[in-house]
Parts: C-alpha cells; structure tokens; sequence
DNA sequence: TACAACAGTTGCATAAATACAAATGTCTGG
DNA sequence: CCAGACATTTGTATTTATGCAACTGTTGTA
C-alpha cells in the first residue's frame, strides 16, 4: 500500500520540482531588466511601482538599507531616468520618489514577459490538464500566504 | 457562459500568483546562506554542487563570468573553506575546484530549508486538495521541463 | 526666537564583482 | 627541444553596494 506519508512525500516533490521550473521563468524574464539595471536597483524599482511614490527615508526602511546607501542608487536610477525626486510638497525637508514612465515602462515589460512565458507552458496542455494546474496552483498560493517583502527582498524581488 | 480564454487566463494568473509564493519560499530558504555568503558565491556553490569538481575554465564557462573573475571568487570562497582548489591530476597547468563538505552542508541545509518550507505549506491542506496541488504542479513541471542553466544564473540559483 | 529633532545628502572607507592586459607556468607538435 | 598554445593568476581599473559620521537645511516647540 501507498501510505499518506508517501502521498505528501509525492507532493513535497512536485512542488520543489515545479518551484525550479518556475524559478527559471521568472529568472529569464528578468534577463532583460537586469542588462540595463543592477538587481538592487531593479528591485528598487519594483517596490517602488508596486507601494507608489514614497519619501526617501520609508522607501530606505522598507528595502532594509542606510538611508545613505538608498540616496545613492537613487542617484543611479534617476540618472538613468528610472525614477523622478522630488521634494515633497508637505515639507520641504522630505523627498518623494516615484517611478518614472520609463521605468514603469520596464517593470511591466518583465511582468509581461513573465506572463506571456508562463501562458506558453500552459498551452502545451490540454483543457482539462490546464484546469488542474489552474486548481493546484490556486490551492497551493492559498496555502501559503503572500510572501513576505523581506523574504523577497532576499532574492532582490 | 465563460471562455475558454478566460479558463487559460485564470490558470496563467493562478500560476503567476503561486509563483511569487514559491519564490518567498525559495528566498527565506536563502537568507541564511546569505548571511555567510554573497549571492554570487553562493550561486558558484550552486552550480559545483550539482555538476561536482570543475577546472576553473569550465566553471567560468558555465557562470558566464570572465577567467579572472572567477579566480577572485574563487579565492574568497576557498579562504572561507566552502571549496577546495586543487591542481588537476591530469595536468599540472589545470585546477579543478570541488566543494568541501561545508560547502556541500551549505547547499544540502538550504535544500532542506525549501523542502521544509513548503511541507509545512501543503501540511495546512486536507490530503484531496494536498493531492490536486501534486497534480498540478506535476503536470506544470513536465510541460515546462528544465529551465536552462543560464535562466537560473540570472537570479544565482 | 533659539534649539532640538528630523530628513536627506555628502565625505569617507570598505568589500565585492567585473573585465582587460600582462605575467607565469605547463603542455605539445613539429 | 623549443615555440606557440593553453590554463590560471595577478596587476590594474571601474562600478556598485554598503554603512558610519558629519553636514545642511527644515520643522516644530519650549
């Protein structure tokens, strides 16, 4: 017989398995951000299109960083035109940052590449194959919670 | 009635939601590793660690870094004892760079960190769900098949 | 109003990753 | 056996990320 331990054991597998596989896609759809940003700029970038505008010192805090380190890869980004710094209209001592068309621009580039790789495996399916999917990955993302934005940071995402 | 278009489109968007948890997972897996070791090194740990003992050409091939590169890296790797660098038995102008057993022990606990990870994710899903998500994730990985070496390096994995 | 608290930047300093060029040592074919 | 090819390392230089300390300017308050 086939005990439950072996069962989960079987779906432990497949996960990791599938994280691999997963990894890559979002791997390669980063390949192209990450010829023309460093991924601590990148990533920046991403925190900063996905939370909106932010003052200097949260956007430092919440990347984990010395307020001095974020000061210079803003440096970075902006001439790069990434981004745009402003002073806050509340108060003249703060500085709001916020993503710049451009760099929006890229930071939906990679989400659509990401997608457009992963519709590509799915086509390889067959309806009822893609449904299981469809259902395991839901149940799974369910399961797990949204991942926490240190735990990201790590990887720079 | 709802189309098969919209079916496809929920399975791409289910996906791309348990991907992000899936890279949490992977990510908190690393943050140890990261603690010790840049994600260069540890991705250097990485690639030896499946494929075993290189010559350092090789290695730089496979990482896509320069020769010299790969020297310094190797150096601070080595001083730190996660690799060993020893001159080949074949060819006195040839070093094959191998991983210690700390090196190894590295790679294994974080391996086992991830594994752990989403034991504990499929733990909180009756068996029936536990078996669809092994489904899913099954089938995705095989239509998916192994991401390329050079996707993975993107991220250091 | 003066002073303390605050936000951000700038002046150091360090470490890592990176590449190119040059040097060193080893092989190999003629 | 020696000249060129080969593998690796070393010298040099640049870029990025990083933090601490000091500085500048702004705000709020006693």
């Amino acid at each position: 017989m086939t005990s439950s331990r072996d069962a989960a054991s079987a779906a432990i597998t497949a996960t990791v398995t599938s994280s691999r596989a997963l990894l890559g896609i979002v791997a390669q759809s980063m390949s192209g951000a990450l010829e023309e940003l460093s991924l601590v700029q990148f990533r920046l970038l991403v925190v900063l299109d996905s939370s909106g505008p932010q003052r200097m010192g949260d956007l430092a805090t919440a990347l984990g960083v010395h307020a001095s380190t974020l000061s210079r890869t803003v440096d970075r980004l902006e001439s790069g035109e990434w981004i745009t710094r402003e002073v806050s209209p509340e108060s003249r001592r703060e500085v709001i940052v916020a993503v710049s068309n451009k760099g929006h621009g890229m930071v939906a580039e990679v989400t659509r590449t990401r997608r457009r790789a992963i519709a590509a495996v799915l086509q390889g399916l067959d309806p009822a194959d893609r449904e299981a999917v469809r259902l395991g990955m839901t149940l799974f993302a369910e399961a797990a919670g949204e991942p926490s934005a240190p735990d990201m940071l790590t990887l720079g995402l």
